[in-house]
DNA sequence: TTGCAATTGATTGAATACAATTAAATTATC
DNA sequence: GATAATTTAATTGTATTCAATCAATTGCAA
């Protein structure tokens, strides 16, 4: 018996998660890129247009992301005209991001993406939906 | 029906995917950094323990990586004394990579840390194995 | 042989990521 | 009310990640 065994990248749940995590990214960037957006961005506007209105902190834990990743984000989604940063003046310590006009507009030409890239990746219904569960499993109990 | 339900947070398999990739990563850190190893070189050190030797192209093939992010991945295990960047005499464009007595010492030290972090993550075997088919599906349809 | 296409690693530039720290504002405690 | 603790965004520094491009090398075909 090996005793390196465990230390083989196919005996490893974390590779694929990783490998195929920037994979799926990447193909979302022909799509993303006609829109003038990343991949961050995107999740970011698809909280924009369920929120309308959100705490910097609040997004940062909806995506998963830190004041490091998100401050600089919010900067550039806001330099596209796409969002608004404000100070909350009952607590100037929270940063308020607003949907602008233009952000919404943006909805309109994102609406195909899901679609488009949904069909790149051949899952059964029931197994997206077992790998969806699994993700979420994961990511449940790391809060 | 709300023609917008595509582009919520909550119907994309990709975000949880990225989220808990990134999340799984993290995790790694604290028993990583013991080693002075980043995830990505760890990874590729994993490629090192079972090939000893191999080209940086084919290693790039390995981990999903193109030479933007092997290039200097492999410099700095190079620094650390971990690998040896040799080219082929055979045909000069070819970088050869090949493993120290340092690196084969690093794996005694790494031997723990898929156990430790393996504990960190609660699925059951079977869901494992069910996630470890879908994420692996995902990449072959890909390549 | 000569020149062109293909291969391969390196480089550049932009955008993440995240740990660690800092700074400002607020809240709690005495 | 003064001060300490907490909360939050911003900053800094390091390390990816990848698209696009470049440069060197090789192999093949005319």
């Amino acid at each position: 018996m090996d005793k390196y065994q465990a230390l083989k990248l196919e005996n490893q749940l974390c590779f694929p998660l990783y490998a195929a995590s920037r994979e799926v990214v990447k193909m979302y960037y022909p799509y993303l890129s006609k829109l003038d957006l990343t991949y961050t961005q995107y999740i970011a506007m698809m909280v924009m247009w369920e929120e309308e209105s959100i705490s910097s902190k609040e997004l940062g834990k909806r995506l998963y992301l830190d004041s490091g990743t998100f401050t600089p984000l919010l900067k550039s989604l806001e330099s596209k005209g796409l969002v608004s940063r404000e100070r909350d003046t009952k607590d100037e310590r929270n940063l308020i991001v607003t949907i602008t006009q233009k952000g919404w507009d943006l909805r309109e030409k994102a609406v195909d993406v899901p679609v488009k890239v949904g069909s790149c990746v051949h899952l059964s219904k029931e197994e997206a939906i077992a790998l969806y569960s699994m993700l979420y499993k994961i990511l449940g109990e790391l809060k």
